[in-house]
DNA sequence: CATGCGTGGCA
DNA sequence: TTGCCAAGCAT
């Protein structure tokens, strides 16, 4: 099939630039290898592509590291206990990732442990939509197969001049990456698209005069390229309240801790004792919704922000020495490390230990 | 198709 | 400081 003289000259440009300024990223095969014919490994592939779904690099290095060195291989991740693998995962976010990614280790193992061969194929196992089936395809296995991010959605708008607003423009910038989408290389071409939307054809700002496809570009000539892709307006996050109770036991060492329920927010996570999140503001910092009766000291607040809400927290902290309530246990300082604690979770235990210092990172 | 689902970095 | 949002998926 003949493509179009002006894809085939974005293709071109984009392969040629990636060529010098693909970015080393540890789940990238190096170009010489590329060149002598050697594949990357699917499962870091898929790995790397589960990582960094909403999750930027530099958020995703050191986890996937850390997961390949526990578990190099899908068959190793998939004989792991799940709440060893969501505390490994805590921190990084979007839990279900997590979940998912042991169901879909889980479901290759049980096939023999090789992933399917095909973006078709991929798509039907847990965890893995439309954008990482053919991400996986392309990268791992030369599939020409338009894969289309935030990035590309950014970057295809823009060279296109697509001014449908999202998400109603997804099927014309799917075409249009269709079109561009090379039967050579299709997988670098994809990692190109995106890394020219990370590091030049960023949402503001795009750096449009060092930019490898700056003459093919239908938005910069028209002057627009800010302006795309248009997205509708998005609503406000209210605001939620609640209360933590960190409960501390001096002898042992250790504080009161309980698992969330499996389904919802940060669920099968950890957490202190705390009340519910409402949209109220009054009243919910009342310490008679205290685990049990103690000598409760405020020791300050903290704030977090997920998705559609931001959370406020009243951090309560007591000394005790009572037995554990029912469905929860006392968990030792040395071993906090090592448990599914959201970063929230971090964030009032150690508000609680330490009320004057900020609060540390993971 | 809209909504729920985390976190950290950056302008 | 506050808002924005990054290599999306499931329902």
């Amino acid at each position: 099939m003949q493509r179009h003289d002006m894809a085939g000259a974005i293709t071109t440009r984009l392969l040629d630039w990636y060529d010098v300024h693909a970015r080393r990223l540890p789940w990238r095969i190096g170009p010489g290898d590329r060149r002598a014919g050697i594949r990357p490994d699917p499962y870091r592939v898929w790995l790397s592509e589960i990582m960094l779904q909403q999750t930027t690099v530099a958020a995703v290095k050191s986890y996937y590291a850390d997961f390949l060195s526990r578990w190099p291989t899908v068959d190793a991740l998939a004989a792991a206990r799940d709440e060893e693998v969501m505390a490994a995962w805590a921190g990084l976010g979007y839990y279900a990732r997590a979940r998912n990614l042991l169901a879909c280790a889980r479901a290759v193992s049980a096939h023999g442990g090789a992933f399917p061969g095909s973006a078709a194929g991929l798509r039907d196992l847990p965890g893995i939509g439309d954008y990482t089936a053919a991400a996986i395809a392309a990268i791992a296995y030369d599939e020409q197969v338009a894969v289309v991010d935030g990035n590309v959605e950014r970057v295809v708008s823009r060279l296109e001049l697509i001014q449908t607003p999202l998400p109603a423009a997804k099927p014309a910038i799917r075409l249009a990456m269709q079109a561009l989408t090379p039967p050579d290389r299709p997988g670098d071409f994809a990692q190109a698209m995106m890394d020219l939307g990370a590091t030049i054809c960023t949402p503001r700002r795009p750096a449009c005069t060092i930019c490898p496809v700056v003459e093919p570009c239908a938005a910069r000539a028209s002057g627009i390229q800010e302006t795309l892709p248009v997205k509708a307006p998005k609503a406000e996050k209210p605001l939620r309240v609640g209360a933590a109770f960190v409960a501390e036991h001096p002898r042992l060492g250790a504080i009161l801790l309980r698992r969330r329920a499996s389904t919802g927010l940060l669920a099968g996570m950890e957490e202190p004792p705390m009340t519910g999140w409402t949209a109220r503001v009054d009243g919910v910092t009342d310490i008679t919704a205290a685990p049990f009766a103690a000598e409760w000291t405020l020791a300050g607040t903290v704030e977090h922000t997920f998705t559609h809400f931001r959370l406020r927290l009243s951090v309560w902290h007591a000394e005790t020495g009572a037995a554990a309530p029912d469905g929860m246990w006392w968990q030792p300082f040395d071993g906090l490390g090592d448990r599914a604690l959201p970063t929230l979770m971090r964030k009032c235990i150690a508000r609680a230990l330490d009320p004057e210092r900020p609060v540390a990172k993971r």
